[in-house]
DNA sequence: GCAGGAAATTTCGGTGACCGAAGGATATGG
DNA sequence: CCATATCCTTCGGTCACCGAAATTTCCTGC
């Protein structure tokens, strides 16, 4: 029965918030069974993209990416490195600015925030073939774009 | 060279989490500029949605979908109701109950929410065909699948 | 038909995340 | 060096949220 489904528009447009609630759900539970806040949750993965691309992020930077207040931030962060998953690092060059910096333990966070959810995803697109890949693929690609483009609309129409 | 673009699992996953965080944003930029609340937004999608299946709402049964107090939903209607977008009305039949009532502002509101992402998401999809739509709709479903399957692993492992 | 308990919601007091403004500390330009 | 700018923190206040107690209404056993 299910195979004959007809996925128009309104349907895609269901599928996807659901995926965006259920998505939304799944990050809200796993920072309310480790005790931390939703905001500490984004906090850690901005810091974490940042370590990645090789980038040291100041605390202003982060206020900027989360949207949030310079003080909101340092309070924040007072949170993260008590719970040691951060470290503040006065720079040596300008010891106004602070680098942060993740220790291991935020890491291992993330990632066992990820592994559940990524070997239940693995898993549903283990047969999918290449073709199929490359459609989903460009479908996201234009969907994250048609988002930005809708938010923008907002800021400036 | 777009199109000779690889989609693997690493690369999928990454979209699919910029297209949650760029859903989000969208969402949280809407709520600043119209002056509510995320959680506002979340008790009017629920709201919407038990209108829409008929079953009439309890101050009870949102503070459970929404994951809050009795208490901190009360304040919640206190802010919608003063907003003029919810009404409480008694029930006749128990007296003790409430059921809330959507007024049409704040359907009007949920429209002009949807609308400019609505408008940019049927543009991006305009030329899909029925076949690539038909793997989409089958990747979404499952990963929805795989997303609530992953939340349950944590409640009961 | 009424005492006692259950159910639905609200009130109350307290906690904590957040904001704006003021306050150091350090850097830079004249 | 003094003035100004930059970066971060501190301070006082606001508001969403929570848990417990209060309120109103319903229901059951006798």
């Amino acid at each position: 029965m299910a195979d004959g489904q007809r996925f128009d528009d309104e349907v895609l447009i269901t599928l996807l918030r659901r995926l965006t609630v259920e998505s939304d759900r799944f990050a809200e539970m796993f920072a309310e069974v480790h005790g931390v806040h939703r905001t500490d949750m984004n906090a850690l993965a901005v810091i974490m993209d940042a370590a990645k691309a090789g980038t040291p992020l100041s605390p202003t930077a982060l206020a900027a990416a989360l949207n949030l207040s310079n003080s909101a931030t340092t309070s924040l962060l007072d949170r993260l490195e008590r719970a040691g998953h951060v470290e503040r690092i006065r720079s040596a060059r300008d010891r106004r600015k602070i680098e942060l910096r993740m220790r291991d333990q935020a890491r291992e966070l993330g990632i066992a925030f990820f592994a559940p959810l990524r070997q239940e995803l693995l898993a549903a697109w283990r047969d999918l073939p290449d073709d199929h890949r490359a459609v989903i693929g460009r479908f996201l690609t234009t969907t994250i774009d048609a988002t930005v483009t809708a938010r923008g609309r907002f800021v400036e129409p």
